[in-house]
RNA sequence: GCCCCCAUCGUCUAGCGGCCUAGGACACCGCCCUUUCAAGGCGGCGGCACGGGUUCGAAUCCCGUUGGGGGCACCA
């Protein structure tokens, strides 16, 4: 493959979603590995629905899952809108050749001649020599048309079931349909790898593209995106915004990671993979057929993975947004290869650590009550007393415990329960002793001796 | 209604006519480890939608049924 151009077009009428960032990475892998380019093109000219901001959020979006536009493989972005004057062009020249004619026919107009059921269009200003109204494009009465699609093979429609479908408002304002197809052609584009919803309107497309006088692209339509229900994901019911799983501390390796495994895999068994390798790998023709489902679930094992392979320092960098506004790095470092297991999303950071960084730990009634049962006191008192002199490591600590514990007939496991809560607040965390060691010897003795006083 | 696509464990997938007694991962369930919770280790549960062909042989090829999904705007 020579000179291979792949594109992404979206529009900007939302915020950026999971479906259309797998779409992209497999363009992205597209470019990468052929050394062809990536153009993005935003598609704004839906003035109602466009705002700036969705614009601004594709872009970053894309830069954080590593579609950078500082790349070589990258161009853009352009903008729909500015190529105006090349679909209206386009649409003259169609109209000139008598591919496209006008029409003033209005939906009513057609039921009326039809039938009850609005069933397409049905020709009726085709010879009309009409020079106003909506400008439709003449599809073939007959025969069939037919996509090659690298991931579906060929495809069939039947041009019987096309109907002559407008190209340009009766304004001259041209259709995403013609739009689309002419910015393609202007941007000499050769792959267009989209999502399955586009497959019904590729035989228009390709009509398009010919009756331009170009040789239509490669197309290949990958499977949508799923919800539980196994309904293409949509933004308004489901969770879908990349931005929100960002803020929730998904790492970008492990949503690419994750995204390309959507439909695709490398053919082995393997399935926590650096996007460095997956590149060459990646073939349309391995693509799968069915939509596949979002798991957040998977999502979160592979963030997981991820984290954990994280060298500390880098760790502890990504954690920070999380962390409590007076948090101290040394601090928080001595605690953190004990976090990096027990995070799979870096947003849990806070509920494990924030206990050394808040001046009392927060007040969890649950665990409260779960922990503080009858007896607890004596474990609360007699291991303050001990902390007043013991040596401040782990083990001694510990050790400590141990002794309390068996004083009152309670194993460690049970033991450990009020202290954890009067310290942290909860009762799960960190492993107890390592966190009172960094906690220090005078907090350790305030929160026990607070706990204390508000026991019975 | 019309057109199109799809169909392997609950989920993501491997499989491209014999290596399949169908493999891996997530989830789930046990056990081990263990100061809570994780992580890790070991084990378990669980699937070729159905019916016809083709073939010596079918999860793999063909047809049909059923079931899902997508598309049918003077939206993108």
């Amino acid at each position: 493959m020579t000179d291979v151009r792949v594109r992404f077009a979206p529009s900007p009428t939302g915020m950026f979603h999971v479906g259309g960032a797998r779409s992209a990475l497999f363009n992205w892998a597209l470019a990468q590995q052929s050394g062809g380019r990536f153009v993005l093109r935003i598609e704004d000219t839906d003035a109602a629905r466009n705002r700036p901001e969705w614009t601004e959020g594709i872009i970053s979006a894309l830069a954080w899952i590593g579609i950078d536009g500082d790349s070589p493989y990258f161009e853009g972005p352009y903008f729909q809108s500015a190529y105006e004057a090349q679909h209206r062009e386009a649409a003259a020249l169609l109209r000139k050749d008598g591919r496209a004619y006008h029409c003033t026919c209005t939906r009513d107009d057609v039921k009326e001649r039809t039938g009850s059921e609005f069933r397409g269009y049905d020709g009726y200003c085709r010879d009309l020599g009409r020079t106003e109204g909506a400008l439709r494009f003449r599809t073939p009465d007959t025969g069939i048309t037919v996509v090659e699609d690298l991931v579906r093979g060929t495809v069939e429609f039947p041009n019987d079931a096309m109907e002559d479908f407008v190209i340009a408002r009766a304004d001259g304002s041209p259709l995403f349909v013609l739009a689309n197809v002419v910015d393609d052609v202007e941007m000499r584009i050769t792959h267009v790898v989209r999502a399955e919803e586009h497959l019904s309107n590729t035989p228009k497309q390709q009509l398009l593209w010919q009756a331009l006088g170009h040789t239509p692209p490669v197309w290949a339509h990958v499977p949508v995106i799923v919800n539980e229900k196994r309904q293409k994901l949509s933004k308004r019911r489901d969770k879908v915004a990349l931005e929100s799983y960002r803020a929730e501390g998904y790492l970008a390796e492990a949503m690419v990671n994750y995204l390309m495994l959507l439909g695709w895999g490398p053919g082995d068994d393997r399935e926590i993979m650096p996007w460095s390798e997956m590149v060459p790998l990646f073939d349309l023709k391995n693509v799968n057929l069915s939509p596949a489902f979002f798991d957040e679930k998977k999502l979160r094992a592979f963030n997981g993975e991820y984290i954990r392979a994280l060298p500390l320092e880098i760790f502890i960098d990504r954690c920070a947004p999380w962390l409590e506004p007076g948090w101290d790095r040394a601090t928080f470092a001595k605690v953190a290869p004990l976090a990096q297991t027990r995070v799979a999303v870096l947003s849990e950071i806070t509920a494990n650590v924030d206990f050394l960084f808040l001046t009392e730990p927060v007040h969890d009634q649950p665990s409260w009550d779960k922990a503080m049962k009858p007896g607890a006191a004596d474990i609360l008192s007699g291991y303050a007393s001990r902390l007043e002199t013991v040596n401040w490591d782990p083990e001694s600590l510990k050790t400590a415990l141990e002794e309390v514990g068996t004083e009152h007939g309670l194993k460690l496991g049970k033991a450990q329960a009020p202290i954890r809560v009067a310290i942290t607040g909860r009762t799960v965390g960190l492993p107890l002793f390592e966190s009172i060691e960094s906690l220090g010897r005078e907090r350790t003795l305030d929160r026990l001796r607070a706990a204390l006083s508000k026991l019975p």
